[in-house]
DNA sequence: ATATCTGTATCAAATATAGTTACAAATAGT
DNA sequence: ACTATTTGTAACTATATTTGATACAGATAT
């Protein structure tokens, strides 16, 4: 379980927000659908909260629902909000300096990083929380 | 040391190929380079072997060179050859068939994670090998 | 034959995710 | 004020992955 659906699961919570509409929603009922732990939930939710994206309410008959309309969550704020945001990571130790290669090879996959991480955002940017419900629901009928 | 480097590692090791020209050159003199241990070079050098995108010789005075020129390498099939090649992961375990959403939400999720995973490689495939070593060699000017 | 180098198996250490339990803090209703 | 409920978060375990290291069989040039 190493692989990272945190993207994954944080597109199915506010799926799952965005049809409970303006109601506190309990991440018990969430966890119920995405077949996980309550406290997973919450904490995918926290990320989500501190982006803007929903808004939470403590104690009885709290629970959390959309900050926004679907059609105005884009796909790329979701993954930013829950993910590192990184394709590919760089080297884990510094490669050798008096190498010449070595010593200027970082520089140059650091620009290709945020080149292929914006690309990966900007396709994400197309859609929006609303088009991808669109798509879950005429797959349903 | 989670996230995965591989792509960069591999990437590394083939500009120092490149600059090596026809020639073999040894797990341990690349690993010197890239500051690791040269099992972890061989590790890369047979998925980038079985990708056909270098070529190998065990025995003395053996080692690796490129199997093509690197105008012919696209950085496309360099991470493919060394990555998973998923950008996120979909759920863990399969969301509760029970519920709509729970039950319609993988097959949007897989479509869309196609298109992403499409996206970063058609971005990477903008780029050959001989591009990027440019790119570094400009950089040590 | 001998020395050298790859390929690969195996093990350990570090790190990340997922899942669980437990509990403090907040809040609605009585 | 009291109680029941729900979030937020800390702490812990289990699992998986990556990286790194050691060891050795097999191949090959001299």
């Amino acid at each position: 379980m190493a692989a990272n659906s945190q993207f994954s699961m944080a597109v199915h919570i506010l799926t799952m927000l965005a049809k409970g509409g303006d109601e506190n929603m309990k991440s018990e009922y969430i966890a119920g659908s995405v077949n996980t732990n309550p406290v997973v939930i919450r904490r995918v939710l926290g990320q989500l909260g501190q982006a803007g994206i929903v808004s939470s309410q403590t104690g009885a008959f709290g629970g959390t629902r959309l900050a926004k309309q679907p059609s105005e969550i884009s796909l790329c704020e979701i993954y930013k909000a829950v993910s590192c945001g990184e394709v590919f990571a760089l080297h884990s130790k510094a490669p050798n300096k008096d190498c010449p290669i070595g010593a200027n090879i970082e520089a140059a996959l650091c620009s290709l990083q945020k080149e292929i991480d914006h690309a990966v955002g900007d396709k994400l940017g197309e859609y929006t929380l609303a088009c991808f419900i669109d798509k879950v629901c005429t797959a349903k009928a």
